[in-house]
Formats: C-alpha cells, sequence, structure tokens
DNA sequence: GATGTGGGACTTTTT
DNA sequence: GTCCCACATC
C-alpha cells in the first residue's frame, strides 16, 4: 500500500529507516572514496544495497554505471534481490553485482581477442591446475626434487596474485640456484600449457584483466566510463591484484583517451568533464580488518588499513553497534581478538540483553564430540528450532567425516558446502570433461582425460604417439586425433581414435543450437560411457551412473533458468561456485561448513568444533608469519556468526591418519572469560572422570603421543565396527524392512539397550525414538541404525 | 593394454 | 583410513 506511505513518508525516509546515524551517514555519504569498517553482524549488507537503492532512486546514476563486488555468488544473488525489492526490478536491471571472478570472465569474454585469446576460454579450476603441474613435474623430473603438486600451485598461485608473471619472475629469479631455475621452467611451461589450451586459471582470471586495462588504456577507458560506482564487499580479504582491478577501474579516463573513444564510438559522453577528461568512478569499500582470513591466498590486509592513504580525502564511517548476537556472545568475541595486538583497538556493541550462556563440551573423541553435537541439535530441534538455522562449523574438512556418520545415524538432515563434493568426484569430472572437449577443442587434459574413458583400447603408448604427432606437426592434440590414420597405429586404436574425434567434431558442431542437457547426454550415450557404467560388474558404478544422471538434471535446472545459456556459461558457472553458494535456506537442513566458508554467513545456533591446538590454530599456521592472528580472526569469525547459542567442542583425543593422536584445549578458550562458558564437560572434568580412557590419558598427555602404541586394547565400550557408508558413496547398512513400534526393546551396538517410545516418518524415512538405559533419549534413522530388536 | 595388489604419502583454509 | 602410484601378471 505504498500511496498510503507515501503520504507520510518520503522515498528517503523509507531508505533510512531503522538505520543508525552511523549507517545512515554510510548510505548518503556522496564523494570520491568512502570506506565502511564494519564490525560484524553491523548490517553492513543493509547499508550496501540501500546505498546503491539510494543512488538509483535519486537518479544519481543508471543501474548500468553500477558495479558491486560481493564475496560469493549467493551474497551477489541477494544484494540484487535487496536492491531489486527498494526499486523494483527494471529499475534495477543492468546492474553489475557478482564476485571479482564473474565480472572478470565477464570482461574478457568482451575482450579476449585484444589480447590474443580467443573469447571460447575455459577456466582451469585448482584440481585442474595441479594435475597439469603434476603432468610438468614428471617430465621434467622435478617431483624427484621435492616439488609437489601443491607446493608449486601454491606458490605460482602466490606470485600471479602479486601480478608476476613467468618473465617477470625470470628477470629476478636467481639461476645460479638449480631449484629456482627448475621453478622457472616448472612455471614457464604450465603458462605455455595454459595459453595452448586456451584456458585461464582462477588467478589468471584477475590478473590477465589488470594486464588488459594496463595494456590497453582505451579498453579500460571503456569500463571506466561506464561503472560510476564501484562498491566492493569484504574488502580486507582482495589480494593485490583484486586491488589492481579496483585501481584500474577508478581511474580517471585522460582527455586524450575520452576524446579518441568518443570518435571512434561516433557518440559524446555525458560523463566528460570540463577539461575533456572522464572523472574517477566513485568508490566503496566495506571491510573489517578483524574478520581477515585469507592471508593465505595472497589477501593483504594492507588493502584496508591503507585505503585512506591510497584514496586521500576518503571518508571513513566506522559501523560497531552489533544487531547479531547476544552480549555473551559478543564479550566472548571481543575477548578473543582484543588478544591480537596489532590491531586497531574497537569494540561491537549490542542493545540485546546477555542471552544464554556459551556451552562447552570436551569429548574424549571426535566422535564423542560429534555425538554431543548431535544430541544438542536435537535437543534444539526438539525446543522448535529449524534444522536451518543451526550450522557446525570446523577448521579443516576432514573433520565432517565423524559428523556425518553420527548424523546419520542420529536422524539428523544435513547437507556439507564445499570440500569433497559433487563435481569432484570421478565421474563427474569425466562427463565434464566431455564437455569441455566439445566447448574448448583445444584443452588437452580434458582430452586426455575422457581419451579412453570408457576403455577403447587407447593406452599410454599411443597417446604418446599422438603427443609426438601434435608436437611435431604444431598441431594441438585434438588436431593429431583427426589424422589418427597418419600413425600407422594398429587397426583397432585408429578406429577407435576415429570414432571418438567424429563423436566430438559432431557434438562440437551442433552444440551452439543444442540444449546443454542433450548435448550432455549425447555424449554419455554416444560414448559408451554411461553404458560401460550400466554393465559394470562393479557394485559402486551404479551410484557413479545416477550421480551422472544427477549432472544431467543440475544441466537441465541451468538451461532452465537461463534459457539463453551456451555450454560454455554452463562450464564458467560450475567452475566459479563458492562453498557457500551452496547454502540452501529452504532445505530445512544443517548446514556443516569450513570456519573459512562461514564468513558472512548467520545462524541462530552456531557450533564450533575442534577448539583444540594443532587444529585452531592449525599445526601448520604455527610457523607462518600472522599465522596464529590470522587463526584468531577465524575463531573470532565463527563466534561472530552465531545470533543467539554459541556451542565450543573440542575432544582429548582425534582420529587422524588412522591413528589416534591426543589434543590439547585451544590457547584461544583461555581467552574467552570463564564466567561466559558452561561446561557440561570440561577439559579438566574429562580429563579427571573415572573409566579406562581418561586415565590412560592422563599420564601420557604429551604432544603427538601415539596412542596405539600403549593403550591397553580393551575400551569400555565394546567396539563393534558398525557397516556404514555415506549415502552418496553407495554402500549402507540396511535393516532391510525391520518395524519397530512404541514398547519395543532394542539393542545399538554404542548406546547398548533401550526401549522405543515413539515412531514417526514412513518407509526408509522411519525415525524411533528410543529411550536408552544408559544414554538417555536419542532419534534414530530404523533402516541405517546399527540396532537389533531384542 | 587391462587388471590386481602392496606400499607409501597424505590433510589447512578457497575463488 | 583413503587415495594414488608403481609394479607384476594375464
Amino acid at each position: 500500500m505504498t500511496f498510503i506511505l507515501d503520504g507520510v513518508t518520503t522515498p528517503e525516509e523509507r531508505l533510512l529507516s531503522g538505520l543508525n546515524p552511523q549507517q545512515r551517514e554510510a548510505v548518503l555519504y556522496r564523494g570520491e572514496a568512502l570506506l565502511i569498517v564494519a564490525g560484524a553482524g553491523s548490517g553492513k549488507t543493509s547499508v550496501l544495497t540501500r546505498r546503491i537503492a539510494g543512488l538509483l532512486q535519486a537518479r544519481e546514476a543508471w543501474p548500468s554505471q553500477i558495479l558491486a563486488i560481493t564475496f560469493t555468488n549467493k551474497a551477489a544473488n541477494e544484494m540484487r534481490e535487496r536492491v531489486e525489492a527498494i526499486v523494483g526490478r527494471e529499475a534495477a536491471d543492468g546492474m553489475w553485482i557478482s564476485t571479482f571472478h564473474s565480472a572478470c570472465v565477464r570482461i574478457l569474454r568482451r575482450e579476449a581477442e585484444t589480447i590474443g585469446y580467443t573469447k571460447t576460454f575455459t577456466i582451469y579450476d585448482s584440481a585442474d591446475s595441479r594435475a597439469l603441474i603434476k603432468r610438468i613435474l614428471k617430465e621434467t623430473d622435478a617431483d624427484t626434487m621435492g616439488f609437489t603438486p601443491g607446493s608449486v600451485a601454491a606458490r605460482i598461485s602466490k606470485l600471479k596474485n602479486e601480478l608476476a608473471d613467468v618473465d617477470s619472475f625470470a628477470r629476478q629469479a636467481n639461476f645460479n640456484d638449480p631449484k629456482e631455475a627448475l621453478f622457472v621452467e616448472i612455471f614457464r611451461r604450465y603458462s605455455s600449457e595454459l595459453e595452448r589450451a586456451k584456458a585461464f586459471d582462477f588467478d589468471d582470471l584477475i590478473a590477465q584483466t589488470v594486464y588488459l586495462f594496463r595494456a590497453f588504456p582505451k579498453v579500460a577507458a571503456l569500463y571506466q566510463r561506464r561503472f560510476r560506482h564501484v562498491l566492493v564487499d569484504e574488502y580486507q580479504d582482495t589480494n593485490h591484484a583484486q586491488y589492481s582491478l579496483i585501481r584500474e577501474l577508478t581511474r580517471p579516463v585522460e582527455a586524450h583517451v575520452a576524446a579518441e573513444l568518443e570518435a571512434e564510438q561516433g557518440y559524446s559522453s555525458s560523463q566528460r568533464a570540463a577539461d575533456g577528461a572522464i572523472p574517477a568512478a566513485s568508490l566503496t569499500v566495506v571491510g573489517d580488518s578483524d574478520q581477515s582470513i585469507y592471508a593465505f591466498r595472497g589477501a593483504d590486509i594492507r588493502n584496508i588499513v591503507e585505503f585512506e592513504r591510497d584514496f586521500p580525502g576518503a571518508k571513513v564511517i566506522l559501523l560497531e553497534q552489533n544487531y547479531r548476537s547476544t552480549q555473551n556472545i559478543l564479550d566472548a568475541a571481543n575477548a578473543v581478538i582484543s588478544n591480537n595486538f596489532d590491531r586497531k583497538d574497537k569494540k561491537l556493541f549490542t542493545t540485546v540483553g546477555g542471552g544464554d550462556k556459551i556451552v562447552g563440551y570436551t569429548g574424549y573423541s571426535g566422535h564423542d564430540e560429534a555425538q554431543f553435537v548431535a544430541d544438542e541439535i536435537t535437543a534444539l530441534h526438539d525446543r522448535g528450532v529449524d534444522y536451518r538455522d543451526i550450522a557446525v562449523f570446523y577448521r579443516t574438512n576432514s573433520q565432517t567425516r565423524a559428523l556425518e556418520e553420527i548424523f546419520i545415524r542420529s536422524a539428523i538432515p544435513y547437507r556439507v558446502l564445499g570440500g569433497t563434493k559433487f563435481y569432484e568426484r570421478a565421474e563427474i569430472k569425466d562427463a565434464m570433461a566431455y564437455l569441455i572437449t566439445v566447448a574448448n577443442p583445444d584443452d588437452p587434459m580434458a582430452l586426455r582425460r575422457i581419451m579412453n574413458v570408457p576403455k577403447r583400447g587407447i593406452g599410454p603408448a599411443t597417446e604418446a604417439a599422438l603427443q609426438l604427432h601434435a608436437d611435431t606437426r604444431g598441431i594441438t592434440l585434438r588436431e593429431a586425433m583427426r589424422e589418427a590414420d597418419q600413425l600407422g597405429l594398429g587397426p583397432k586404436v585408429t578406429g577407435a581414435l576415429r570414432e571418438l574425434a567424429t563423436l566430438l567434431d559432431e557434438e562440437m558442431e551442433r552444440a551452439p543450437r543444442t540444449p546443454v542437457p542433450d548435448t550432455l547426454k549425447a555424449l554419455l550415450e554416444r560414448s559408451g560411457y554411461l553404458e560401460a557404467l550400466r554393465n559394470s560388474r562393479d557394485p559402486q558404478d551404479e551410484a557413479r551412473a545416477e550421480n551422472v544422471e544427477e549432472l544431467v538434471a543440475v544441466t537441465r535446472e541451468f538451461q532452465r533458468s537461463t534459457p539463453d545459456g551456451t555450454l560454455l556459461d554452463f562450464l564458467t558457472e560450475v567452475s566459479l561456485v563458492a562453498a557457500a553458494d551452496e547454502l540452501d535456506d529452504s532445505s530445512g537442513t544443517v548446514s556443516l561448513m569450513t570456519l573459512h566458508t562461514a564468513k558472512g554467513l548467520e545462524f541462530d545456533a552456531v557450533f564450533i568444533t575442534g577448539v583444540e591446538e594443532d587444529l585452531l590454530p592449525h599445526r601448520m599456521s604455527a610457523s607462518e608469519p600472522g599465522g596464529p592472528s590470522e587463526e584468531r580472526r577465524l575463531f573470532y569469525v565463527g563466534i561472530t556468526r552465531a545470533r543467539k547459542k554459541l556451542y565450543l567442542s573440542l575432544a582429548m583425543t582425534r582420529a587422524q591418519f588412522g591413528d589416534v593422536t591426543v589434543a590439547m584445549p585451544s590457547r584461544y578458550l583461555q581467552e574467552i572469560p570463564a564466567e561466559l562458558i558452561e561446561w557440561k564437560q570440561s577439559p579438566g572434568m574429562a580429563n579427571s572422570r573415572g573409566g579406562s580412557q581418561p586415565r590412560a590419558l592422563n599420564a601420557r598427555r604429551e604432544r603427538g603421543f601415539n596412542l596405539r602404541d600403549s593403550l591397553p586394547p580393551a575400551p569400555s565400550k565394546p567396539r563393534v565396527k558398525t557397516e556404514w557408508t555415506n549415502q552418496v558413496t553407495g554402500k549402507m547398512r540396511d535393516n532391510g524392512d525391520l518395524t519397530l513400534a512404541a514398547g519395543d526393546r532394542i539393542r545399538h551396538t554404542d548406546f547398548g539397550e533401550g526401549r522405543v517410545t515413539s515412531v514417526s516418518g514412513q518407509g526408509a524415512k522411519s525415525i524411533a525414538e528410543v529411550q536408552f538405559d544408559q544414554v538417555g533419549r536419542k532419534r534414530l534413522l530404523i533402516k541405517i541404525a546399527p540396532i537389533e530388536k531384542l
């Protein structure tokens, strides 16, 4: 009923409603540069969206003049929706709101030819980069000299983030050092392989865009003229390349360049000032140095610290009021972060009351800890908290294993964000490789992957022959394949190569007028890939075939939401999904993710697990400069995600590597005032409580101590190995049609005996609520729980 | 060239 | 505990 509201409020009043004075100032400030220092939960997204909406509403900018950079695609979509909600859909049409990487892809696809690339380039994700590096290491025998794909990939990435390329690096490299000389060689090969494959890696997307802008001022001017308002979220996590990109975009266009451009395009721009130049775009950055957690991938905290020096006359606005968390949670966060000495002191405050105490728990093992988390989640759910409002954080992806296992047993619906996931499965990579060879015939990595998948009798020898032919003739691997009959190979192999080449060529020719799901289906069917999976004797292949079907469904969904989307668009989208993009608010599941992925999100109830030395802070961070401080910020980020309930847990022993190691409570725990935490089981209690485990541990609590060596083999609980696996990987314990009813007595391998109090749900999803004699009430998925009826 | 097996390395975080 | 690779055998 806007017309009624119009009578009492102006658009500006509505734009500012509910904002505090600092937020209002941040929305309304007009000037060349604005830094919003936004503490956790201080409403920065709201400020940013209203700032954009304000510009549009006041007709100070067209939508097409706005470029907003967010950290994830999900954040971009949300921001777009929120702006649209204020100004209307049409009035917001044409804005660029995206991640750094997506924006750069967009620019590079338009301008690729300027820098000698095709606009149909594909993107190598980290796994692709590593695979390529691995190959190069083998070719150069560098793998025997202590080079690992991981270390080389990290080093190259770091260099690219500093905008160094092979040549600039080689110029200052010390060739007397054989390792360094070899690294230059590896770097050089890596770069030329990418170029030959017509592909960019993640870091190239940014670096090449910067290079494009610097080398071609006229191209840069197109964007400098277009984007009058540049806004960057999570500025504390920008690296040098991203910083440079922002600098290039917000540079004024010199008069003669502007004039040249206009002459070429035959129209005159309203942007030109009296002297003929186009003034710099206005820049708004939002960030919080306390939440800088990406130094390991080149994020430079100086970008935000030195903003005022970089942009003289910049306005700085501080947002310190927190609207998210209770006082207890904030007190804990403030206490922890204040131990970082190298920071500007700032304290979040809230007008919300104290809230519940933080709950602490020390488990005997990672499984025990996971059981605590599961039990608490069940209790929260019983009290009416929706699963979607609950999240579990951890430092390393490997910690999900125990959590998933217990969650499935406890019938808690969950979803793991990021980590080893769908697109990293071999069969999905195979299917994707087929698509890539169709979208980008020059990519030899994708072609090599599928050349003998399904088995065609094309082995390493054939591949080498093809490669040799390609190298001597100066053609691509794919072209060499078309000339297979010239190679003097056996008739079977030649036929197989010919057939594959024809298949790929035909699908490539058809692809532009064919929906993506159809292209994928044709490739999978015609290649015999699906058939091979279906006819396989390996029971896992059935699940693999289902996964591939799932990929077809993904392409269908892509085509539905993007009717004009090309195969290349699909591949690009898949390459650039961030872990947090997978968060689905509608799914009604608990979210599991790393602390890094958690940045920018918030939940009613948050569990931070594994709050132990060597895990948080991570062992690897100790040797890095600034490592422990960054780990502390990571913990701080985790704490500040919680709105109402925060749980901190750790384990005294943790399975790692098949070994069990003893863990110590994290130093950060001691930084939280004791009165804020209510321990359900404190480290001391877990330590001194009777029973075989604690005592044995007490005697030998030292780092790295290997339990397996000296612990007596009989723990109190009988160790029954339960047959159990993840849904996705296939096999699962199955109780068949076991049916339970209230009143039944059952035995559970871990929980002992108990009585069923109620049963809910249907079929495979039936859940029994059981009152166990020893361990209390639990919810179990009947089909898979390790139980038997008595 | 395909298939099976034993030994070794490996896990920090991500676009 | 798991993934990957080298090596052996068919």
